[in-house]
DNA sequence: CCGATCGAGTTGACACTGTCAACCACGCAT
DNA sequence: ATGCGTGGTTGACAGTGTCAACTCGATCGG
């Protein structure tokens, strides 16, 4: 529902009818339409986590080494924001609702931030206080590139398709100049 | 409205309601809320590429350099995004409504993203077929650190005030770093 | 075995929303 | 003078989230 319509078209009523029952129904499992809203959110970012620890074996199921888990870690990323948009923007597109502080989504939304910090901790050569502050410069500038592709800015500021996909390219390999240019020192 | 209480609680009856007029007279300016959201868009885009046009002057009103007037720019990005958090969600954050594109939005965003545009390309010294990309660069990991900071996002993630306002800072200086170092090659 | 309790579903109501339709009044140009 | 567009009105309709009260069946303690 979410998917053909967007976010304001997610009714209580309407998910009732679909499965059939009583338009109250609903409220025997969430106590408001924005419990509902929460408990999905936190299910993307489960989902979402679990995609990004798979990023560290390789498709034969064997482990990467350090520099390829955090290179994987980028590409897989944004490939779950492409394939997932509307789970992705769910999570960090549009503001949680109310409840999502009290129902600790929160804690979720760490687990995944966590799997990035520790493979740039793996790939550093001295640990600093700065890990906390490159995972966040790390994270923020592919949520960036990823929400630029979900919100299809590229195509309004007249990017050919092609021209999109070399800009995502750029946009990584500067990221990646970044992270690495320390260990080429 | 929009401010407290988020988007969907922008309700043209309750606009109608605060200017003392029937619940239909908006209908007569715009044929929709889709419409009447739209136009909001319109205003904060040209407000916005308003204030990024501006950080090409100083106090005094003189003209900085191509590079200070590059590196404000961003600053005056982040400053905006950081008080205006409503505007921006609404410009960069939120899918924009499906009549936007009728009304052409996109050559306002347009116009915003020619300022990034035009400051980059004054301080390269040559120019090839990569300043759309690096551009969109730019502008994507300044918006991705700009959305991390109206989202909370780092409260959520137990950063404290201080080293959240670091970790901005930090991003910056990374990003800064990218941009500027052909120039000192 | 029986009655209480509780989970899950029901119907009905209420206030709210966006939008369509019809109707009305005024200013202005032909 | 007349016609018409502009901005205003009221009334209706379908759809929404949510509160309240009711029902029904299973489950469990005595």
């Amino acid at each position: 529902m979410i998917a053909s319509g967007g976010l304001e078209a997610l009714s209580l009523r309407e998910v009732a009818r679909r499965l059939g029952i009583s338009h109250q129904a609903p409220y025997k499992h969430f106590s408001s339409r924005d419990h509902l809203l929460a408990e999905v959110i936190r299910r993307c970012l489960k989902d979402f986590a679990d995609a990004l620890r798979s990023s560290a074996f390789d498709e034969a199921g064997q482990p990467r080494t350090a520099e390829d888990a955090m290179r994987t870690l980028g590409f897989v990323y944004l490939d779950y924001a492409a394939r997932h948009p509307l789970q992705y923007r769910l999570m960090f597109g549009t503001p949680w609702p109310a409840v999502a502080h009290d129902i600790g989504l929160a804690e979720d939304a760490r687990a995944a931030f966590d799997v990035l910090r520790a493979r740039l901790n793996a790939i550093r050569k001295r640990d600093d206080h700065t890990l906390d502050l490159d995972a966040m410069f790390v994270w923020s500038s592919i949520h960036g590139i990823a929400s630029v592709v979900e919100s299809e800015a590229m195509r309004h500021l007249n990017f050919s398709e092609d021209k999109a996909r070399e800009a995502v390219l750029h946009a990584v390999r500067m990221i990646d100049r970044i992270v690495f240019e320390d260990r080429h020192a």
